[in-house]
DNA sequence: CCTTGAATTGAAGTTAACTTCAACTTGCAG
DNA sequence: CTGCAAGTTGAAGTTAACTTCAATTCAAGG
């Protein structure tokens, strides 16, 4: 067995077909065609697949996972450095999440019990919003005290 | 100025007027009513709001976080303890999600670099499949190694 | 061959979480 | 008083990420 059939794969990756025929009709995923037309994927397109459902286990869009993916070479498959590289990308978006709800959870209660829950200044309810969250109160989930 | 209008509060919350209705109509706030039908919040509501943020950033639905809101009082406005509770609440779920996440972080790269990210195997990728996860082949991220 | 379980397509439906719209009604500054 | 920004409602529209459907074609075992 050289390639895998839509239904193979849906198996074998817990993403359903029609799941599968979407992430192609998005640009994230492409099969090889029988003459029949049908598709027949290879069985790197799992390790693909195991990437997107990752990166959506994240939280990140299929947009993004799209343009993360499109930094893989199309012409061969991907080695592991391909994938490693593209890896340690995610991993940086993975700490800066980590980070913020480390953050969170540490200062959660008490930042309820406190009232910093004012939403105007609590940063972690406005991290965008800089200037808000300059001296007006404890701003301290997404951008802690430390540094600046 | 004893109460806010809904204008107010969508300027003091960062959340748009329409989405505070919309919140009102699932359930999650409540405004009380002018003779003319307008609604007027209290402050105590900006802490619901800022709660209702707080959850959605970590990823919880409107629907759970209803759920979470209803064991707050209702017939008196919500005391530090009672944000508290809640919030404390929220951090086991807080405490699980960052748990996957630093596995995640930890093993993504060499998870993907080894081959692990088999589908089949990785436990990563299958949270709860515990019969796949078993003995096949790595399975440490949801699952770490350690328990039983 | 033939049957039958998989595949194919385009179009339409689904859910969450809102936003936008149209057609009014309120409420406060002057 | 009055004008007009701000508020109200129900209904319909939006986006992401899929699923479902109908009509039809493939492919592989017997």
């Amino acid at each position: 067995m050289e390639t895998l059939t839509i239904g193979e794969m849906a198996a074998r990756s817990g993403v359903a077909a029609s799941a599968l025929r979407y992430y192609e009709r998005e640009g994230l995923l492409h099969a090889a065609r029988t003459g029949g037309n049908q598709r027949r994927y290879e069985r790197a397109d799992l390790r693909r697949i195991a990437f997107i459902k990752i990166a959506q286990q994240v939280g990140i869009s299929l947009d993004e996972i799209r343009e993360a993916l499109a930094e893989l070479p199309e012409n061969r498959t991907p080695t592991k450095a391909d994938w490693s590289r593209l890896s340690s990308h995610w991993r940086h978006r993975l700490e800066e999440r980590i980070a913020v709800m480390v953050r969170l959870r540490d200062q959660l209660t008490g930042c309820i019990g406190c009232g910093c829950l004012s939403l105007q200044r609590c940063t972690l309810i406005n991290p965008r919003d800089r200037l808000a969250a300059r001296g007006t109160g404890p701003q301290m989930i997404i951008n802690p005290p430390a540094p600046e």
